[in-house]
DNA sequence: TAGGCATATGATAAAGTTATCATATAGACT
DNA sequence: AGTCTATATGATAACTTTATCATATGCCTA
């Protein structure tokens, strides 16, 4: 049985886990990186999104263990952790397939 | 292969399940309905949270799927999707053990 | 139907998160 | 060294989320 502030230590640590998922950015280069490992300007040109938007949120992933970095000359290649995240992504399809219409109507997360 | 529209939406949901499970009082709630299903006030009285702070978390849990109500007279019980939810939660610890350093380091999200 | 207990809901200030801009660092090539 | 390209970082305004307060609803029992 753990004791009250290893149990809190824990659920910081999975909140933590979750919000680095809960974010569009993030998610989207998730996904990207789902199919091959891209640099920075890859998915900056496959997404759209703004070079500094996709490194401040690659760092995040990269703190929270969900992508690996590998230095190539000039460029930086990023890859999904394939043994945890990949799994644990397809798990939640499952549950978010169930779940659609519902979590579109939670009133307390703004859905934009 | 799915259409872009499609993708998004799917990030979306995907986006709102870990929205739903990054907040504290949430995974509070949500650790402590793995033990047992609760009432309302017997989660007040074992977290600590006030009534209208609960109410409202549970509200966005259900919304979300992940806890079923029952109304018993009147007091309301809830409890997990033990399908569903309980699975997820044992599988995020495996990452969340290997990762936890890197977790508590990463800037963008605030360890509050 | 009145009163009490259990729970839900609405509004809002405070706190947290995000994208953006400007700037910094770092490698490759000359 | 100087320049170009790729990526990272810091500050901040705009946006989102949260807890809280006040109040409402709903069920039970007298």
């Amino acid at each position: 049985m753990p004791k009250l502030q290893q149990i809190h230590q824990m659920d910081n640590l999975h909140r933590l886990f979750f919000k680095a998922f809960s974010n569009y950015t993030r998610l989207e280069i998730i996904q990207l990186l789902r199919k091959k490992p891209l640099t920075v300007t890859e998915i900056c040109e496959k997404t759209g999104f703004e070079q500094s938007r996709v490194s401040h949120n690659l760092r995040c992933l990269e703190h929270c263990g969900f992508v690996k970095v590998t230095q190539n000359g000039n460029f930086r290649e990023y890859s999904l952790d394939e043994e945890t995240i990949i799994p644990i992504v397809d798990l939640f399809d499952k549950h978010i397939r169930k779940y659609k219409e519902r979590l579109e109507n939670c009133g307390v997360i703004k859905d934009g």
